[in-house]
DNA sequence: CTCAATTATATGTATATACATCTATTGTTC
DNA sequence: GAACAATAGATGTATATACATATAATTGAG
């Protein structure tokens, strides 16, 4: 299953970063621009627990993503932590980036159906959950 | 949907990993060590076919795995083509890994239940494929 | 209140991954 | 058969990813 993941998530990504070529960004830089974009301002280590990513590595793509410009950031109450949230340039990333998205997904919907579609986002959730609850308990 | 397969697939390869932590393998290595068990002698760019992987990108991983004496190889009829096969250290890693990931696996595979499990592995399969030929057509 | 334990993030290091480009072959065209 | 196009893999470079460890800040025990 693992392998099966794996595999799915590099050809899926290979599809959608191709397309996404003209506007520089990648699969990972564009999530984080969506997920910020939809939550408004988190810290570091929340946004890890959001998309299953160790939170250290999230200090190497931030890096990247605050080059560009595209990060806003304050410390919190608690001083240790950092609280982001998107820059004006990070929404305008965003806003040139999402019709590129969106249309290689379309594609990828009509191939797929509307059935299989949804039945693999809500499977795929669910993984993911029982993926950390595992990883957690032991 | 990219969001979603790259998020589980995260999140299933910490678990796997943090499993196999004793038997010092990655989840990469160890589906090349079990692809190349099952196909026997396969060349980089069938290989990399097969996994939905760059076959540049296989240059390094192969490389490590023979460093760590798990491949053995000879070039080809084409003499541009490097020929590869489990060594026997490649054969005794894949034994003393594989109970090891079948153990995570089992665990995984009884939160999931059989029915979501063959399904999942049957659409991660039908997504592949679809990724594959609409990066291909274009 | 002080010191130890915990926590959030940073840094060092190793692997994974892809693409652009390069080299050595092989295939094709005239 | 020679010149050119196509292909397999190697190498340079950039990002993605995690873990071990380090540092700074907070929390908890006494």
């Amino acid at each position: 299953m693992c392998s099966s993941f794996r595999r799915t998530s590099r050809a899926l990504t290979q599809l959608y970063e191709e397309a996404m070529r003209p506007v520089e960004v990648r699969a990972t830089q564009f999530t984080i621009l969506l997920v910020l974009s939809r939550t408004g301002e988190v810290s570091q280590g929340q946004l890890g627990g959001m998309l299953a990513m160790d939170s250290t590595t999230l200090t190497r793509t931030l890096g990247i993503m605050s080059r560009h410009g595209w990060i806003a950031e304050r410390p919190g109450r608690d001083r240790r932590e950092r609280l982001l949230r998107l820059s004006s340039g990070g929404e305008a990333q965003l806003r040139r980036a999402l019709p590129v998205w969106e249309k290689v997904q379309s594609r990828l919907r009509n191939q797929l159906g509307e059935q299989r579609w949804k039945n693999l986002l809500q499977l795929t959730n669910q993984v993911t959950d029982i993926a950390t609850t595992l990883g957690e308990s032991v």
